[in-house]
DNA sequence: CTCATTTCCGTACGATGTACGAGAATAGAG
DNA sequence: CTCTATTCTCGTACATCGTACGGAAATGAG
C-alpha cells in the first residue's frame, strides 16, 4: 500500500461492516457473537475508559481466545465502530415528531447529551468514527423526520444533524473534563494555582478579571441548554 | 495509586509543565530543546497524522536518542500538550478588538478553523488535552477582550470561549472526515453504495428522500459560516 | 582537583495489535 | 457411513509502542 495516508480518518469498509451475509453457513458453529463481543468492549469502556479496551481484555471478558475476536471483526477499528453503533441503540426515540421541530430537535440533542454522559468515551470515539450503523441510522431517520417541517433540502438536513452531533460531542467532552477535574481535588487545586499565577503576571488582565469576578456558578446542564437554544432558534433564518 | 480512574481525562501537572524553572543550571548543557522536539513532533503529525508521532520517530527527527526526549518532557502526554500549545502560537491576533464583538468573535472562530485545518490532528488532540499553555492563554486573553463589551460575567465568558472552541473543533473534525472520504474515491463509492442500499430497504424513507433531493452542494466554509452566525448572533439574548 | 548535578542514551521489559497456521467442528456429497 | 470443503478457535510469534533503569559523559561550584 504505497503512500498510505491514513491521517486521522477512519478507514473501514461499510459494506463489509454492516452488510455481512448472515446467511447459510457450513463449517463450525460460532461460539460467540458480534453482540456479545461488542457488549464486553462497551462494558470495559464504560468502566475504565476507551484505553482499557484491548483485544486481550475484551477476549478475556467473553471467555474467548484473543484471536477468536478476529472472526467477528477484522480489526480493532471495526470493533470500535461496532461499539459506537451498539450504544446508539439506547437512543430510544420517544415517538413521532410533535410538529414543533425546534422543540423536537432540542429533545434530540438532550437525548444525545444524556447518551454521551452515560458513555463518556463516545465524544472521543466519534471524532474519528464515521460509518453510520443501523442504530445510528435509525436515530438519523428520526432526526430527519423532525426536520421535515423545515424547508431545508436533503444535504442541509444531513448537515444540521452532523453539526448538532458535533456540537453536543464537543460540549460533553468539555463537560466530562470539568467533572473529572472536579473529582480530583489535588489536580484541580494545581490547575487553579497555575491559572492564578498566570493571572498575576500582569500580561493577562482580562483573564485576571474573569477569574476574580466569576459570577454565579453555572451548571453544565444550564449552559448546554442555553447554547443549544441559541443554535437551534437561529436555524431556518434563511 | 488506588482506584486509578483515568478514563479519558488528561492528567498532566500544569505547574511542572508550564512553570519549569528556566534558571541557572549546573550539569551538562542540553543538546536539544523543548522547542526543537515539539516542532519535530508537530511536523510529523502534520505530515502523517497523530499516530505517526511516536517517541522513536520524534527522536530520530531531532537526531537524539529516544530516551533523551524524557529530559524535556516527562511523558508522551506532556509532549502532546506541548504540541497543542506550540501550534497555537500561529493564532496571530490581528489587533485590538474593533468594538463590534460579534464580528470579532466570528473572526476568532474563523482563525481557529483555519488553524485546525492546517493541523488536522488538532480536533482529536483537543478532545482530551485541557491545560492551556502560554500561547493558548494569549489567544484566550484576546477572546476575553473581544467579549468585554458584553455584560457576561467571568465564568460565562470562559464558557463561551470553551463552547466556541468545541464547536469549531467538532465542525472541523467533520469537515476533515468529509474531505478525506472525497480524496479516496473508492472509499467514497463504497459508502455511497452502502447508504443507497440502506435507503432502498424501505425502512428509511426520510433518508431516502434526503439522499435523492440533495439540493445544491454546500461548501464547508459556507456551512461553517452559517452555523457560526446562528450561534453567535443568538448570544447575549439574556 | 573533587563532587554534585544534569543530560545523553543503550538496553530491556511489559503491553499492544495482529499475521500465521495447525487443530477442531460442522454440513453436504458420495 | 466416509470424505471433503468450509468455518471457527486460538497458541505462538513478531513488530512496535511507551518508558524504567542505570551507567557514561559533561559541566559548574567549592
Amino acid at each position: 500500500m504505497p503512500g498510505d495516508q491514513k491521517s486521522s480518518a477512519a478507514s473501514v469498509d461499510p459494506e463489509q461492516l454492516w452488510l455481512r451475509p448472515t446467511e447459510f453457513r457450513r463449517g463450525r458453529r460460532p461460539s460467540f457473537s458480534r453482540e456479545a463481543i461488542t457488549e464486553a468492549a462497551v462494558a470495559l469502556a464504560d468502566a475504565e475508559g476507551l484505553e482499557a479496551v484491548t483485544m486481550r481484555r475484551v477476549a478475556a471478558r467473553v471467555g474467548a481466545g484473543v484471536m477468536s475476536l478476529y472472526s467477528y471483526a477484522p480489526d480493532k477499528e471495526t470493533l470500535l465502530e461496532l461499539m459506537v453503533d451498539h450504544v446508539s441503540g439506547e437512543l430510544a426515540v420517544t415517538g413521532p415528531p410533535s410538529g414543533d421541530w425546534r422543540t423536537d430537535l432540542k429533545t434530540v440533542a438532550h437525548l444525545q447529551r444524556a447518551h454521551m454522559l452515560r458513555h463518556p468515551w463516545l465524544p472521543a470515539a466519534l471524532t474519528t468514527r464515521r460509518v453510520p450503523g443501523p442504530n445510528t441510522l435509525a436515530f438519523l431517520e428520526h432526526a430527519l423526520a423532525v426536520l421535515r417541517p423545515t424547508r431545508l433540502d436533503g444535504a442541509a438536513k444531513l448537515e444540521v444533524f452532523a453539526q448538532l452531533t458535533a456540537f453536543v460531542a464537543g460540549h460533553v467532552a468539555h463537560e466530562i473534563a470539568q467533572a473529572a477535574a472536579a473529582r480530583s481535588p489535588e489536580r484541580a487545586a494545581a490547575e487553579a494555582r497555575y491559572l492564578a499565577a498566570v493571572a498575576a503576571d500582569g500580561h493577562h488582565p482580562e483573564l485576571a478579571e474573569a477569574l476574580s469576578a466569576p459570577g454565579r456558578p453555572l451548571t453544565a446542564e444550564a449552559t448546554f441548554t442555553r447554547f443549544l437554544g441559541r443554535l437551534i432558534d437561529g436555524l431556518d433564518a434563511d
